[in-house]
DNA sequence: CGATCCCGCCACATT
DNA sequence: AATGTGGCGGGATCG
């Protein structure tokens, strides 16, 4: 109260803090008067005083003492003088109205005066944002605390992802160092770049960046000590300050938490990140559904984090606004590009360093292989990777089993991100519309991991795609790999959009070693699709890898189609510009997908260029709404050749959707949700051991052409972690033929999850993924255009992904191989229980601290039912931290 | 009614 | 044991 009075009394701010203002402010002026915290202590009744106690007492008091108090309050205001200037919004009421008790009370307990960010600006405000080295400004959490007139839990709050950021570090027990903003840009970059590297791909997917983070984290942490613990936190440590080692212990979840969430936005293309998505990703745990709980909690510390980056003018809150409707996030607007950095992915850099050490062979750098996204900031991610590769080795080779663990996270992870994915997915669609250029992009990347030497994908040559189980594996597997694949993955992969990543080409399938997980993203690249379908040229790469079969047509269409459904035929014919400048938009990708693709638009707008999508997106954001319709009679124009195919497989679409397969409806679904469904399939579910996803919209021409036109959206990710697994090698053909058949929907996905699970349970068989889309047995019926290679027969999977492939865009070439991402994950046991069982076990490592490791009990303590619920972020800190297997 | 998020209990860590 | 930290989520307020 106090403080409000005196802002009252000070004067004047406007009353509105909004954050932004207040973020301006805050830098400005450094403390206020100081004197203010004399009186505090002087205050006469400490108790009333304190917010809490005002609180209680206002309530409790009757009004008439209130009304008091208020008065007095006013008196003191006035002496007072909040520190500062700004007031609260009732204040100023109250200034002015002041008469009336009522209002103050009111006023006074408003809740947006106590607001956190409120708290935070106040609290910045009394410290320079760069304060000169000479000086060091120690602050006093007691004393901050009753100066500015609250608890010290609230000063925790603010301390907590201020530290995150290193603008103050802990010195000692109640003191704290502060920094101010000189380093922040380093903090950031640093930020950045580990979020590429982890999220890298996934990110620019939908964004699940933390998983990485953490794995970073703890592989510092492996680098220096051994693991445990130590938090990392850091995490960045940065350099500056602080005691890196400082930390102690609990990783505190906030900083974590505060620091994954400011990696989102750094990699993110669009900057935006919603609030959901977030969550999400946070949350470790997997699965999405987990715990409703604990994704409110998670939401509510994100609005806790999110207050104090929007008092430091990082972030501000925006709403995007989805088909769903209207979604709360946050935009990022601080410093996108911080000297220097920038730099290479390769991550050596600094930040890079740290990180390879670690973890999972960190795991997860995820190589990728990917096609087109690759070059988003895949390249860099890639190339980071692979540097994370060499100490992964090193890691590696220690510790596998306690990779294995973390393989199982990565699992669960994985499958985390699918559904953030998806989610995101979605809202991207939804989202903004911004989906920009980025968006686009994304087609499908693979995400290696590290593990050791892991996948590989190799081209098999040649299509065969005998599944055959045993066999397969060795084939792709063989060659090297790791160093093959990805390298050529990536240019391929930037070459191609569309592509087709290195994999494709000559190869039509990708296979992965077992137990490796995986992530298709299909790309939607316009490109791609495009291409595909016409051009033989381009896409035909990949088909030609592929051999696939499959030429041309429907499914390539259908990516076509939905990209640039209306350029499509232009496609074609541009393809190799589109494709580049696809490229680049692509590699933004960022969480957030801007959907919105969406249709129609751009089909006009964008006649000939097709896809263009990005720009085209954009503006159409909007467009979900309207869309559908719209969207449907581009598609439709558009499509005509493809049309039919398209229709067909907008009939085939994923069960996931609901829709029945209807086109119409089909490609409704297919725009607004162009989401690219993904089917995921946990291992729980009793696959066996995979886990994957798979964008069911896609499939559905319709949804295709959403797809397409929502690059980055469309992606179809199959994730296959089967770390637990062992051994399943995957193999993708690019090319998707099937699609076309006109397989229901349902059964599509059907048959597919089946056939999916069906592997796993063979474990060992590999599954391949055909670039070109193998046709299922069911769909055989692929009257389609193309032959199509039957190749696939075996691999029911690759109906699936064709399918999602083509929905997806055909980029998708993309799809099959180079999207895919390979996480290899050991696992010692081998033994394939189920997912579910396995996954237990394989947590319960992870989640272990380094501490508890031993007991798992620890985790317990709480809430035993939790286990698992308990904080999925704890978790992963000390996965991270214990890295180690 | 959903979005926000304050408040403070309480567990765990540190002293 | 006292005190520092901070996870967590009930439930109030906002819009």
């Amino acid at each position: 109260e106090n403080i409000f009075d005196r802002s009252r009394m000070a004067p004047k701010t406007p009353i509105k803090n909004e954050p932004v203002d207040l973020s301006k402010q805050k830098s400005c002026t450094p403390e206020r008067n100081p004197i203010t915290p004399v009186k505090l202590i002087d205050r006469p009744q400490p108790d009333p005083w304190t917010p809490t106690a005002n609180l209680k007492m206002l309530v409790s008091a009757a009004s008439p003492d209130m009304r008091d108090r208020e008065k007095k309050k006013e008196l003191f205001r006035p002496i007072e003088n909040s520190e500062q200037s700004d007031t609260p919004d009732s204040l100023q009421y109250d200034m002015v109205d002041d008469c009336t008790v009522d209002e103050f009370e009111k006023q006074r307990p408003s809740r947006k005066q106590k607001s956190l960010g409120l708290l935070c600006q106040k609290f910045l405000a009394r410290y320079p944002s760069y304060p000169l080295s000479t000086e060091k400004t120690t602050i006093s959490l007691d004393e901050v605390a009753s100066i500015l007139g609250v608890e010290r839990r609230r000063i925790y709050d603010i301390v907590n992802v201020l530290e995150s950021l290193h603008l103050v570090s802990r010195v000692a027990k109640n003191q704290y160092c502060w920094h101010g903003r000189h380093n922040l840009s380093q903090t950031l970059k640093t930020l950045q770049e580990a979020g590429e590297l982890q999220y890298g791909e996934l990110m620019t997917f939908f964004q699940h960046k933390e998983q990485d983070l953490e794995y970073k984290f703890g592989e510092r942490k492996k680098e220096t000590i051994p693991d445990s613990q130590d938090r990392p936190l850091l995490d960045f440590s940065e350099p500056d300050c602080t005691s890196a080692s400082a930390n102690s212990r609990k990783d505190k979840s906030l900083r974590i938490m505060s620091q994954k969430f400011v990696m989102l936005f750094l990699v993110s293309k669009t900057k935006i990140v919603t609030l959901d998505i977030a969550a999400k990703i946070l949350i470790e745990e997997t699965q999405d559904t987990v715990d409703h709980s604990k994704f409110k909690t998670k939401v509510r510390r994100l609005y806790d984090i999110a207050n104090v980056l929007t008092s430091l003018g990082l972030i501000k809150k925006v709403h995007v606004t989805e088909e769903r409707g209207r979604k709360p996030a946050f935009k990022w607007i601080g410093p996108v590009e911080f000297p220097g950095k920038t730099d290479e992915p390769r991550g050596h850099s600094p930040t890079s360093d740290p990180l390879p050490g670690t973890q999972r062979g960190a795991c997860v750098p995820y190589q990728i292989c990917a096609t087109g996204k690759q070059r988003f900031t895949r390249h860099a991610s890639f190339n980071g990777a692979q540097p994370c590769e060499g100490t992964r080795r090193k890691v590696s080779s220690e510790p596998n089993s306690p990779r294995q663990e973390r393989q199982d996270e990565y699992c669960s992870k994985m499958i985390n991100l699918a559904a953030v994915c998806r989610q995101k997915i979605e809202e991207d669609k939804t989202i903004f519309n911004s989906a920009r250029k980025p968006s686009i992009t994304s087609p499908l990347s693979l995400l290696p991991v590290p593990g050791d030497s892991d996948f590989c994908v190799n081209p098999l040559p040649q299509a065969v795609f005998p599944v055959v189980q045993a066999d397969v594996p060795n084939l792709s597997l063989p060659n090297g790999v790791n160093s093959q694949a990805l390298h050529p993955c990536t240019p391929a992969a930037s070459k191609t959009e569309n592509g087709k990543p290195t994999l494709l080409p000559n190869q039509p399938f990708l296979c992965f070693p077992p137990s490796s997980l995986f992530m298709l993203c299909g790309g939607l690249q316009e490109n791609n699709l495009r291409e595909t379908l016409p051009t033989a040229g381009d896409m035909g790469n990949r088909s030609a890898e592929a051999q696939t079969t499959v030429p041309p047509a429907a499914c390539q269409k259908r990516s076509s189609h939905k990209c640039a459904s209306p350029s499509a035929p232009v496609d074609d014919e541009e393809p190799a510009a589109k494709k580049q400048t696809m490229e680049q938009s692509d590699v933004p990708l960022s969480l957030v997908v801007p959907k919105k693709p969406f249709e129609s638009p751009k089909a006009e707008s964008t006649p000939g260029s097709g896809c263009t999508s990005a720009e085209h997106l954009e503006d159409f954001h909007l467009d979900h709404a309207s869309p559908a319709v719209p969207e449907a009679v581009h598609e439709e124009s558009t499509k005509p050749l493809d049309s039919q195919e398209q229709e067909k497989w907008s009939q085939n679409k994923d069960p996931d959707e609901p829709s029945p397969g209807k086109e119409h409806i089909s490609k409704e679904n297919a725009n607004q949700p162009f989401l690219p469904q993904y089917l995921f399939v946990q291992p729980t579910a009793g696959l066996s051991s995979f886990n994957f996803l798979l964008s069911a919209n896609q499939a559905p021409g319709a949804i295709s052409l959403a797809a397409s036109q929502l690059p980055s959206l469309s992606v179809p990710c199959v994730v296959v972690p089967s770390a637990a697994l062992a051994s399943f090698p995957l193999v993708c053909s690019p090319t998707i033929t099937g699609p076309l058949s006109p397989v229901p929907d349902g059964s599509f996905s059907a048959a597919t999850s089946v056939n999916f699970s069906m592997s796993g349970l063979a474990s060992t068989t590999p599954v391949f993924i055909g670039t070109t889309a193998v046709v299922t047995p069911k769909v055989s019926p692929v009257p389609s255009v193309d032959p199509q290679q039957p190749a696939h027969p075996t691999l029911h999977l690759s109906p699936v992904l064709a399918r999602s492939c083509g929905a997806v865009k055909l980029d998708s070439p993309v799809c099959m191989g180079h999207p895919v991402t390979l996480l290899k994950l050991q696992q010692p046991s081998s033994t394939p229980l189920t997912p579910k069982s396995i996954r237990p076990a394989h947590h319960e490592a992870f989640f272990k601290t380094p501490g508890s490791l031993g007991d798992p009990v620890a985790w317990k303590k709480n809430e035993g039912n939790q286990t698992r619920n308990a904080s999925s972020v704890q978790r992963r800190l000390e996965i991270s931290s214990t890295s180690p297997d």
